[in-house]
DNA sequence: GCTTGCGCTACATATTTGGTAGCGATACGC
DNA sequence: GCGTATCGCTACCAAATATGTAGCGCAAGC
């Protein structure tokens, strides 16, 4: 499934839980994802937006419809690491 | 985070996917997902089963109870994925 | 016209992934 | 006991991908 495939590359998810609470410029979104490279941030998001999740607009990057849905299972997801090591450390 | 980290490797989401409907064998599991080569396939499978998803069984590799909650979330991932891409071939 | 910040590119280096061969262990029939 | 079959997994090298750093072209503000 080529959008899972997308999905499972380096900074993709990041990058979209970095978007989740309104668009970042192309510097903000870099420094937010620990400074990930430029280069490395740009193909990341030509990847995004050829899935149609991410699009440029005024104000810098900012999610689609598609995008504002893949948040929310993203937040089920960062709940369930939460848990996850939460348990862990619990042992 | 951590988990979000090993999650975002590649072949990390395949495996977990992979194992949904039960274990599975090593060679099983490589073939499974597109026959993925031993190296990698042994290095996700270590950082799963550090992460807690994943342990090795009678029967090959399987979830954790973690790894089936996690499971769940990566349902409504592909889920997502369907319809996305569903949506833009319907463009 | 000079500065400042923007998105982004170039390019060399470092890290990660992939491909292929095969090892040691276990289990089977013979 | 002896081939052989399959298992999980390692070694090793080549290919792909990510990182780090520098800086370009552009637009806005002064």
């Amino acid at each position: 499934m080529r959008a899972l495939d997308v999905l499972g590359r380096r900074w993709a998810l990041r990058v979209l839980w970095e978007l989740r609470d309104g668009p970042r410029t192309f510097r903000a979104l870099r420094e937010a994802c620990d400074d990930v490279s430029p280069s490395s941030l740009n193909q990341r998001l030509a990847e995004l937006r050829g899935l149609g999740v991410v699009e440029p607009g005024d104000t810098g990057y900012g999610l689609t419809p598609a995008g504002v849905r893949l948040g929310r299972i993203l937040l089920e997801l960062s709940r369930w690491a939460e848990d996850t090591v939460r348990d862990r450390a619990a042992k």
